[in-house]
DNA sequence: ATACAGGCTCGCC
DNA sequence: GGCGAGCCTGTA
């Protein structure tokens, strides 16, 4: 493999790949294969430099968002205990430019699973219906457009083991497909009209939006509420309040963090996850078992 | 085995 | 308009 030589300062490409925004990376010799839109890419990270095979640098560049100015963005997060843990521990996560429908899509078939569930229905939607890119001695295949989703049947879906999302995903990429949901022209509009625009969707509420504005749509202030986040904000920002609502939180993230709160998120949503020791969610859900008993 | 996951939606109050 | 239950499936 010929590689070629971007300048990546600032950016740790195994953290951000794992950091739950992307489904379909695979780690591949030393680095990782997937692909950028239609492209298919190799990539892997040599200390501030990337290594890439790729058709074109400026792809690669544009999809990490080298561009986001880090060290300003990291040095703006709010000065407390919690936040600069996470700084400390999510060093060179960036968040990426995903493709629009497959970011939405991708978000779509998250609902109440995990990383590894989404990523076998990513897997499997793909070598379904998408179309086979080679790589080395990789066969990797594309995520499959809302045109070619819209054409299969919900039984189809299924057999991708989406379980009720199908019906979600269907209805959306007919939207799509149509033009009737029109995601590029809503490039264009307002945090808030864009929000609206997505939540209209089948099996998009106020979580997914947040994450399709944030990974795909470039909105930086987008802060997705799920129950990790729920979970470190009560702990950390709520302590001794004793109701704390989905409003009252809601309006505190979108102060307090500010400007480039979807990555405020993103650090302290991953620093938990990463660090939250597995017996003790063991332990706590045994101890429910054992109660409910 | 069986509860539970990185939610959305609908029906009920 | 807030709250709870149901929805599918793979995993621990």
């Amino acid at each position: 493999m010929k590689l070629e030589r971007i300048g990546a300062p600032n950016f740790d490409l195994e953290l951000t790949l794992d950091s739950g925004q992307t489904f379909h990376w695979e780690r591949y010799r030393g680095g990782f294969a997937g692909l950028i839109g239609d492209r298919a890419v190799y990539v892997e990270q040599q200390g501030s430099e990337l290594r890439a095979l790729a058709g074109s640098a400026r792809e690669v560049q544009r999809y990490f968002a080298l561009d986001h100015p880090l060290p300003d963005i990291c040095a703006a997060f709010p000065d407390d205990p919690a936040m600069c843990a996470a700084r400390d521990y999510c060093l060179g996560l960036r968040i990426i430019r995903q493709p629009l429908w497959e970011c939405l899509a991708s978000f779509i078939t998250s609902s109440m699973k995990q990383v590894a569930h989404i990523r076998q229905m990513s897997r499997a939607l793909r070598q379904r219906f998408g179309e086979q890119r080679v790589i080395d001695e990789l066969e990797l295949y594309s995520f499959p457009s809302a045109a070619r989703i819209a054409q299969v049947t919900e039984k189809d879906l299924r057999e991708c083991a989406l379980g009720y999302r199908a019906k979600n995903l269907l209805g959306t990429a007919r939207l799509v497909a149509s033009g009737e949901a029109d995601l590029e022209a809503w490039r264009v509009l307002s945090d808030d009209e864009l929000r609206a625009r997505l939540c209209s969707l089948p099996g998009v509420g106020a979580k997914v939006a947040n994450c399709v504005m944030l990974f795909a749509y470039e909105r930086l202030r987008a802060f997705p509420i799920d129950v990790w986040i729920e979970r470190v904000l009560k702990e950390r920002y709520f302590a001794r309040k004793r109701k704390v609502t989905a409003q009252k939180l809601r309006e505190f993230c979108d102060s307090y963090f500010g400007e480039h709160g979807g990555y405020a998120q993103q650090y302290l949503f991953h620093h938990a996850r990463k660090t939250t020791p597995r017996r003790v969610k063991k332990r706590a859900a045994g101890k429910a078992a054992r109660l409910s008993q």
